[in-house]
DNA sequence: TTAGTTTTAGTCACTTTGACTTTAACTAAT
DNA sequence: ATTAGTTAAAGTCAAAGTGACTAAAACTAA
């Protein structure tokens, strides 16, 4: 039943606060790795500023405002705090264990989103605000090690059966682009010509006349992506 | 304090309150169908005894308690309204649109369980808590239809993959059992000898040296699930 | 004893997958 | 201008997996 039970709560229970309720965002974006140049996962995160756990990192978000739905708050506050605008946006987890904030109950619902490159270039950094390399994070705040583990573990989970990779990637790509993405996020190599025939069989990629100029070998044919987000159900409008 | 808003008579006041928490659960298990004798799915609904909605049936939830975690919410309210302690529990997804509930802003956490036969026999039944076939609801409280639809899909979705439809059966089955679930869930015939070829393919599954007797043909072998419930982030501990 | 039914094993064509080879098309160096 | 080097793109081949089907084994009921 989904009533509130304020009613039934003895007196006991009632003198102690509700569990506050808050929005956070894992975002991933490509970039090239300062070492091999290769673009691996990068994700941004916020300095705190209060206690508890003031001046370490932390997950993007904030609480849940009265107007706004679970993903509208998610959305807000990508905003906000990155001036981000995801290609991909989808709710991760509900996280709700008794000891994630100290003193204060918090139960955070969790999103976590994909941003292309050339949106995470514009990305507002700060002093308080910083990309990190996903796999390479020191000790955050509250849970959110344990939270970006999962949401990685989401990540590598729907590359490799869904068509998600795309949305890490600009409107028009080379399937050798296609493929350094599954390599970087599944973290191993994967054969050039098998990986081609691979993807030149899901329906959703579609040829395009034009070829990628400039570079120092075959021009590489370029493609685009023509499927749909996934289906949570908040937005299973889009078949 | 959660008092000060959920005592205010006033609808607008309660607009501006903080989202109130609730946890509901969506529990499927086997029945057989009255019709065909076959297993079918069914879950037990709850009939709300209080506005709004009151007197339509809903899902099994209510109110998280200062001192559980989500999990255990969940795991308290099975047992509470219908007795119940499943085989299998996974949080299903956290709904929070504006106008899920009248007047109030309510943000649920849904967990969906499973649970074996010999379980749901013993399940209490009474004048407000009743068994329904999955696939034939009539009209429910809140959004509690499009969870249902969610959760039919995820469990389908998990079958396709993952093995989670011995958590529907007992100890021992026999394959053809197996296959009987896939079936309900699914909602379409399998090749027995097909089937029985991929079943005995995944490492899980152990033959006992035990046979079902009793049966009008020839006696089917039983056989045991040795393996591990699936792994979100709350319960990644059994590797 | 026989007919009927389910369990269990096996066959065969077709598809998918991983490892590998070959050719095409371009740049950079000689 | 030619050649070496590199990537793109297509193709080959064997192994593994899948769907449709056949057939034998093992039981009950008539």
């Amino acid at each position: 039943m989904n009533t509130v039970y304020a009613n039934s709560a003895n007196v006991a229970e009632r003198r102690l606060a509700p569990p506050s309720l808050a929005i956070s965002n894992v975002i991933f974006a490509l970039r090239p790795s300062e070492s091999s140049g290769r673009p691996t996962l990068w994700l941004p995160l916020v300095r705190r500023i209060r206690e508890p756990y003031k001046g370490m990192w932390a997950l993007p978000g904030g609480p849940l405002q009265h107007d706004e739905s679970l993903q509208d708050a998610a959305s807000r506050n990508l905003r906000d705090t990155t001036g981000l605008a995801p290609q991909y946006l989808e709710q991760l987890y509900a996280f709700g264990g008794l000891h994630r904030s100290p003193a204060q109950r918090v139960v955070s619902i969790v999103y976590w989103a994909l941003v292309r490159p050339t949106e995470a270039a514009l990305a507002d950094e700060s002093e308080n605000v910083r990309w990190f390399r996903a796999d390479k994070l020191s000790e955050l705040a509250f849970d959110h090690n344990a939270i970006v583990d999962y949401a990685l573990w989401r990540l590598r989970n729907k590359m490799a059966y869904g068509s998600i990779a795309y949305h890490l990637l600009g409107e028009f790509f080379t399937l050798a682009q296609v493929r350094e993405v599954y390599e970087a996020v599944l973290d191993r190599q994967l054969d050039p010509a098998n990986f081609r025939r691979q993807i030149k069989g899901t329906p959703e990629i579609e040829e395009t006349g034009e070829y990628l100029q400039g570079g120092k070998h075959r021009p590489p044919r370029l493609y685009r992506f023509t499927g749909t987000p996934g289906l949570g159900p908040d937005n299973r409008s889009t078949p």
